[in-house]
DNA sequence: GCCAACATTGTTGGCGCTAACATCCGGAGA
DNA sequence: TCTCCGGATGTTAGCGCCAACAATGTTGGC
């Protein structure tokens, strides 16, 4: 900077100006500038002037399981959102196999001296953390439960499971049977609800639920499970799986067992990774909008910036809606004597 | 950190040694001075600390795609190894509906002061950027390419691919169809010398290749073409696919044409997916240990740390091995009279 | 008992930048 | 012509930390 500024004949600080696009800085002199720092390839140093600003515009992110489609997705969204706005990135991963990995990654972040923070790992034990006092701020959960006392974004699960439910209603199935993913993922409480809230609408009968962990294996042996109760006289002719991974496996259990989707069974996913438009029967899933997401939480987090810098608050909350695809794998409900006698089919 | 000292009845300069390990300070002193950090719940500014000792204890990652699984599993690698050996990370995805955004990703990266950086998007521009003299140093690319010039950790995507043929050439198959990925990942190049190789070897003859993106929908649209030759009366009886989502629309397009998967066609993918394995039927596959991947990016990172640094060394690379997992979509090549007269079941 | 040698602690001077204040200058108004 | 004001620039004082050196103990050998 010194080199810049002995080059263009003015201070450090009139540099210091030029770099910042302070108004009061006659323009012939700003070219003078420009054109020394232009020479000299100078850099201002983001270390230094975070220290003198205490202002290092680097956000925090806390991710986890960012192998699964939801969690990628999001978070591209919101490195795409936050470079428009002019902010770095740090990503920190949560370990699942270490019992305080949560608060590990909050100190790591901390320790950064982060200016904000997005989680897009909805964990109870990280969202308690996160309420400390002494956690970054301002912060957004995404996903993250109503009574966790965070801000959050979030898809409109609820909404989406619904639609997907009154979609294989309206086609004539009597009810719909839900697999949920990993029960400690609010998405997945809120997909259920959104299940139940839609059959009780229609005045539909709720059948036991079945629980995965959004894998495709366990969508597997769910999907077994599912086939089990159908052989034992329940009538099984949808279901509303908690993600399309999930529905791959439920997919696999039921062409094992010769049962044709949507002839024997329809079956709607959640997510529509690229992949489900390509299956055998294409499957029908409800889309969610992550790099609206991702947009999203920047907005929020950003809206935050202004307020008193004293604990989250849990009535921010935006919401993101999702959207049915209907695809191959969902249709009308089979003839009446098919479904007064199941057994016939599996025998 | 003053107050601390003063609490502690010690110097700034103490309380610093203390936090950093420094050898010689008495032990008495050093757990006053603990207790001192405890109860002001001091941290220590990374931000001065940067200032201060011209090392940010930052590492850059470049990445792109980042919603494919490969990328995605990288980055979750790089990201545990970095925290392992103490470094943060900086994460800037490519976005590639802007002509320089590699020039712009390195910028951010070098305004970050970097330590050093990790590329996981093997573009040839990138590539091209990351030679420049003020790109961040040290450097790693992962699945560069040979003559790209810089210092590469990938897997053994030619080996992997030549498994992959052998498995097939082993069931009887004459000879193996390729559709390749996305041509201008140096992955793609591999894959297909490792596919060439295993045919020369064996002495069969390479079918034109076909050319997806590594999406599903490519992966479909190679699928129906892979059909039209067949039609034509070309002999088809095993696909060796680029990767695993691109399989899936082929499964999908021979689906369509009534071929039984492996009965009339074998297919194989790349990756090793986690629906890999509950695709009906089940894809073979080659898997890549991504966290592996991570880890020896890292550590070639930190290997160059020691050295001068001068330009990247091209000769510096890692390889790690892949492996098949063989599965229901391979199996033995049809009897002769049907691959005699393919028309007769696409008719 | 004295001094060398070492262990322990304190002091000083930046790292590169920006904020705040100080200074200078030209032009409008009295 | 003089004053006053605001635009343009320079000067000074840190931001919180660490490296280097200085200044103390503290030990052991003669």
């Amino acid at each position: 900077m010194a080199d810049v500024a002995r080059l263009a004949g003015v201070s450090h600080q009139t540099v210091s100006r030029v770099v910042n696009g302070h108004p009061n800085v006659r323009a012939a002199t700003v070219e003078r500038v420009r054109r020394a720092i232009e020479e000299t390839g100078y850099r201002r140093n983001s270390t230094a002037r975070a220290l003198a600003t205490s202002r290092t515009n680097v956000l925090g992110v806390i991710a986890s399981e960012t192998a699964l489609y939801g969690p990628a997705q999001t978070l591209v969204g919101i490195e795409r959102a936050a470079r428009e706005a002019g902010y770095f990135l740090t990503v920190v991963s949560l370990d699942h196999t270490s019992r305080d990995s949560a608060a590990e990654a909050v100190d790591h972040l901390i320790q950064q001296s982060v200016e904000g923070c997005v989680a897009i790992t909805p964990q109870r034990r990280l969202a308690e953390r996160l309420t400390a006092p002494d956690a970054p701020r301002p912060l957004v959960m995404v996903e993250g439960g109503e009574d966790w006392g965070l801000p959050v974004v979030c898809v409109d699960q609820a909404q989406g499971a619904a639609e997907a439910v009154e979609h294989l209603l309206g086609l004539g199935h009597r009810t719909v049977h839900h697999i949920e993913g990993n029960p400690l993922w609010p998405q997945s409480r809120a997909r259920l609800a959104g299940w139940r809230r839609a059959l009780a609408g229609a005045g539909a009968p709720a059948p036991a639920t079945l629980h995965g962990d959004w894998s495709p294996r366990s969508g597997y042996e769910q999907g077994r499970a599912l086939l089990a109760r159908r052989a034992a006289g329940e009538p099984v002719t949808a279901v509303f799986v908690g993600n399309d991974q999930m529905a791959v496996g439920v997919l696999r259990a039921l062409g094992e067992a010769r049962l044709d989707v949507p002839g024997d069974v329809s079956v709607v996913g959640f997510d529509d990774v690229p992949e489900a438009e390509f299956l055998s029967p294409a499957l029908t899933t409800v889309r969610q909008d992550f790099a609206r997401v991702g947009q999203e939480s920047l907005s929020l987090l950003l809206q935050q910036v202004g307020g008193a810098d004293t604990a989250p608050r849990a009535d921010l909350r935006r919401m993101v809606p999702a959207r049915l695809l209907p695809r191959g794998s969902s249709g009308p409900a089979p003839a009446p004597d098919v479904r007064d006698n199941p057994r016939k089919e599996t025998s």
